[in-house]
DNA sequence: TGCAAAATAGAACGACCGTTCGTTTTCATC
DNA sequence: GATGAAAACGAACGGTCGTTCTATTTTGCA
C-alpha cells in the first residue's frame, strides 16, 4: 500500500481539481522537506516553516491539522521522490545482477547528494527508533518497503543465476545496508573523504563473495549485453 | 586528550575532595546518560533530568552552567563507559587478529544491550552532523578515537600477520562499522530479529576475506586458549 | 458580476524550554 | 555547636512551540 499513494497525481488528468490550495500545499510540503532533511522530523518546525514559504503559522497549520499530520506528510514524500529517483529507473534495467547494480549505484548516487541535505530514512530512523506513533509506523513502512524491493533485486538475481543459489538475501542485504549507512556516516558526520569510493569497493567485494562465477565481477556497464539471458 | 580525561577520578585517592556537589553531578550525569540515550542529545532537557532526579531545575542547571555543557558531559560520561567496557577489556588481549574480534565482539555485545537504550555515537551523530558546534566538536572527537583505535587494530593484525599486507585498514575499518549501523538499525529501528548473528556471520566474511590463511578464520572462542602466543 | 466556499492572516492560549536571581537549606570544618 | 561556603530551591523572565479561534482575503464557479 506504500508503492502508490493517491496523492501523487499527474499533471494531465485532474486538472479540474487542481485548485490553489494543493498548488500551495504542495509548495509547502517541498519547502518541509528540504527543512526536514536539514533539521530532521523532530526539528522540523511550522514556525520556522512559515517563515520560508512566506506565509502565516496558521496558513501552514491549516493545511495538515496537525504537525504529526504534517511529518508523515513529508516522509511520504520523500518516500515519493526516492522511488522515483532510485527504484523506478533501475526497474527499467533487465532482473539480475544488472538491476542490482543499478539499485546501488543510484542508491550511492542519491546519499552522494544528500551529504548536503541528509537523509531522511535515516536521520529518521535514528529520531523515531523508540518513539511509538504514526509518524514512526509510515517511516517504518516505506524503509520496509524499500528492503523489500532490495531484497527482490537480489532473489531475482540469484534466480538468474548470476548470484550462488545458496546466497542469503537478508544476509547480503544487511551487508549492501551497511555500506550505505557507513557511507552516510563518514561523509556527513565526520566529513571524511573517498567514502563513496570506499562503498563502491566494498559492494563490489559483497557482489564477488556471492557471485557464481568471476565473471560476473565485471562493472555493470559491460554486463549490458547479456540482457538477452532472461529465461 | 580524549583519552585520559581528568573528570574520572578513582574511588581511593581523592576521598577528601569528594564533595556532596561532585555527588549528585555524577548522579545527575548517570540519569542523563540514561535519557539522552533514550530521547536523543537534542531531546535531553533540564526539565525532564529534574523530575528523574527529583531536583528542582535551578539545582540541576546550576552544576553544569548551560545545556550545552550538560550535553557535553553526557557525551564524555558516554565515552568513558565505553572505553571502559569495549577497548580496555580488549587491549588485555594480543595485539592481532584475536584482540580485533574481541573488539568486534564487544562493541556487538554493547550495541546488542543498547538495542533497548540506544547507541549515543550512532544517534549524536544523526542528530549533530549539520549542527555545528562544541557538542558536535566532542562527539566528533569522540568517535574519531574510537575509530583510531579499530584501525590501529586492524594494523596491528596486518603487522602480526594474521590479515593480508595488502589490507587497506581505513576500507576494513568502514565495511566492519556498517555492519554495527545495519545492526544498530534492524534491531532497533526495524525491530528484525537475528540482526546480530547477521552482523557476526558478516564479520566473519569480511575477517575471512583479508585474513592470509583459511586457518585464521576460525572463531573467537576456539582461538582463546591460544593467548599465551603474546610475542 | 455576485456568492458561497476555501484559503490565509492575525492574535491569543497554555505548555515547555533554558536561564537568571535572590533566598534558604545543607554541608565541611574549626 | 558556630560559621562561612557550597548546594539546592523556587519563582520568574523571555522565548518558541503547536494549536485554536475569529476575521479577512482570495478563489472557483454560476
Amino acid at each position: 500500500m506504500t508503492d502508490l499513494s493517491p496523492h501523487a497525481r499527474d499533471s494531465t488528468a485532474p486538472q479540474r481539481s487542481l485548485l490553489k490550495g494543493q498548488q500551495t500545499r504542495a509548495a509547502i510540503l517541498d519547502a518541509a522537506l528540504g527543512l526536514a532533511s536539514q533539521m530532521g522530523l523532530e526539528g522540523l518546525s511550522i514556525g520556522a516553516l512559515a517563515d520560508v514559504t512566506g506565509m502565516s503559522k496558521s496558513g501552514v497549520f491549516a493545511h495538515f491539522g496537525s504537525r504529526e499530520e504534517l511529518q508523515i506528510s513529508v516522509v511520504r514524500e520523500y518516500h515519493a521522490k526516492f522511488k522515483e529517483e532510485v527504484f523506478v529507473p533501475a526497474m527499467r534495467q533487465p532482473r539480475g545482477l544488472l538491476r542490482l547494480r543499478t539499485l546501488f549505484d543510484l542508491w550511492v548516487r542519491r546519499v552522494s547528494v544528500e551529504i548536503d541535505s541528509g537523509c531522511l530514512y535515516i536521520s529518521g530512523a535514528v529520531e523515531f527508533d523508540d518513539r511509538p506513533g504514526p509518524v514512526r509506523d509510515a517511516l517504518v513502512a516505506m524503509v520496509q518497503s524499500w528492503q523489500d524491493a532490495l531484497e527482490r533485486a537480489i532473489a531475482m538475481a540469484v534466480a538468474e543465476g548470476h548470484l550462488r543459489p545458496d546466497t542469503e538475501a537478508e544476509q547480503m542485504l544487511f551487508e549492501v545496508h551497511g555500506l550505505i549507512l557507513a557511507l552516510h556516516h563518514d561523509a556527513r558526520f565526520l566529513c571524511k573523504p573517498g567514502a563513496v569510493e570506499r562503498a563502491r569497493a566494498a559492494f563490489a567485494r559483497v557482489v564477488a563473495h556471492y557471485a557464481t562465477d568471476i565473471l560476473a565481477v565485471q562493472p555493470a556497464r559491460a554486463a549490458t549485453p547479456t540482457r538477452k539471458a532472461r529465461g
